[in-house]
DNA sequence: CTAGCCTTGACC
DNA sequence: GGTCAAGGCTAG
């Protein structure tokens, strides 16, 4: 991909939308927000808002209110520090490596998206409708018995009864809305949704998502430097001998019930896994980083959207991080063989699992690590091209936050391998196709009455298709 | 006061 | 010597 050294100026000045000259003050401004920033820094100038401090800052209307205009260029990012105090010309300051930094990310950003097609209206063009149809559903996952002969392993720490909670309830009210926030402090992080006049930020994102530089990165030793934001990734995310040992308990509840008539079905067993992998995703969601600044709406409408991509990067990830070949690893820590499992299932099935596993094999050979999935999965999560989002721009703030950690990080850990990131997002393409069509077998499952009722992945197969 | 253009000078 | 983000200048 050619470089041009003025693509940055396609940009849009972020403060009011003007064609942008340069980097100035921190990031990419047009003219007269530069010129703007220096004379209020320099000249110490106080402003009043003579409204509600909530002014269009535009094109046509940022002369109107200086005070508003002053707080937008704030809130974007222009650094206070960037004027300089001795007025001294020319030269270069601190912010010279950064600038350049920030071009190689958006030049490979924009040449990622151009080759990889990462948007989602450029990918799963394989989706739902005329694939699915090509693949006559065939029933079931015959009520076989290798999944039975395996007994169910103890769970540690046993946990107590299991109660089936709608999603809705399992999302606590949330008192404080998204936008109400002024700051609100997470770890090192801070995420900004309201208008305030002091912030230390390099490259704020529109979203307002800043941190520290000095804390960019955790300080470890020995090893790549990891992105401080994929330590908080990785602290969110659920523990998996925890996950398991809820599975089983939760498996064990149900068997109670089994005895009497018959052995549930293989397929209703998984779906029973599912299931309670649904119930960790919420929680995990929940619990989040960015995720629980969210409004309940907003976490619902997100949830509702990528619970299957999220079901099956669990899956996938599992199989990449500790399964083996040829063998499906469960979350119970149960092992089958893909063979066994293949040879039981109807046409569709097997061929989403073959999908599954092809997916699986392109991740096993890119080596993904637990930082990458845990990336991902966040990529997958704040998705927004939701419909109906109150809060779209910060879930768009937080995926190209998202984004550029990932970026970072694999630029980071395999810099001889330039494409990684590129691959990435291609999974993360197949995946959600898969996860299309899955959904859509699910759905034809259930019409038939073969998953197990009153569960959250019944809840979530309704949600779409309402 | 605004904003477009000019000058400067450290860094590559 | 070229680049480009600082500060400076000035008509409108």
């Amino acid at each position: 991909m050619e470089h041009r050294p003025d693509a940055d100026l396609e940009e849009l000045c972020p403060v009011c939308g003007d064609k942008v000259s340069g980097y100035h003050y921190g990031l990419l401004t047009c003219e007269s927000c530069k010129g703007f920033f220096k004379r209020t820094v320099q000249n110490n100038k106080k402003y009043i808002c003579a409204e509600k401090q909530q002014c269009t800052v535009d094109k046509s209307l940022r002369k109107r209110c200086p005070f508003c205009r002053f707080q937008k260029c704030l809130l974007v990012g222009m650094r206070l520090e960037a004027v300089r105090v001795d007025r001294m010309r020319g030269g270069r300051n601190k912010f010279g490596p950064m600038y350049k930094r920030d071009r190689a990310l958006k030049q490979q950003r924009k040449t990622l998206m151009q080759t990889s097609g990462f948007r989602r209206e450029l990918s799963s063009p394989l989706c739902s409708s005329s694939y699915q149809r090509d693949l006559a559903f065939t029933g079931d996952l015959q009520p076989d018995p290798f999944l039975h002969s395996i007994p169910l392993p103890t769970a540690q720490n046993d946990q107590t009864g299991h109660q089936c909670p709608s999603m809705c309830s399992l999302l606590p009210f949330n008192p404080l809305s998204a936008t109400q926030y002024q700051f609100t402090s997470f770890s090192n992080w801070t995420i900004k949704l309201e208008h305030t006049n002091n912030c230390v930020s390099p490259l704020g994102s529109a979203a307002g998502i800043y941190m520290n530089s000095d804390e960019l990165y955790s300080n470890t030793p020995q090893g790549p430097r990891i992105p401080q934001l994929v330590m908080e990734f990785l602290r969110c995310d659920p523990d998996e001998l925890q996950l398991r040992n809820k599975t089983i308990a939760r498996l064990k509840q149900e068997q109670t019930g089994w005895n009497k008539h018959r052995n549930p079905s293989t397929f209703s067993l998984m779906c029973l896994m599912a299931d309670q992998t649904l119930f960790s995703i919420v929680e995990w969601a929940r619990t989040s980083i960015f995720f629980k600044q969210l409004t309940v709406n907003d976490q619902m409408r997100l949830l509702h959207s990528c619970w299957s991509e999220l079901l099956l990067l669990d899956i996938i990830s599992r199989q990449v991080l500790y399964g083996r070949e040829g063998s499906l690893l469960l979350v119970t820590g149960q092992e089958v063989e893909l063979s066994d499992v293949a040879s039981h299932a109807g046409p569709t099935l097997a061929s989403l699992i073959q999908r599954g596993q092809e997916l699986v094999d392109k991740l096993s050979m890119l080596k993904v690590d637990r930082q990458e999935f845990a990336c991902i999965k966040f990529l997958i999560l704040f998705d927004p091209d939701v419909k109906e989002l109150e809060d779209h721009r910060f879930i768009e703030g937080v995926q190209e936050q998202v984004e550029e950690t990932l970026l970072e990080y694999t630029l980071c850990t395999s810099s001889q391998y330039f494409g990684r990131f590129a691959h990435l997002l291609l999974c993360l393409s197949d995946l959600r196709a898969l996860s299309s069509l899955t959904e859509d077998y699910l759905y034809c499952r259930y019409q038939s009455a073969d998953v197990p009722c009153s569960s959250l992945l019944i809840e979530m197969l309704h949600a779409k298709r309402s």
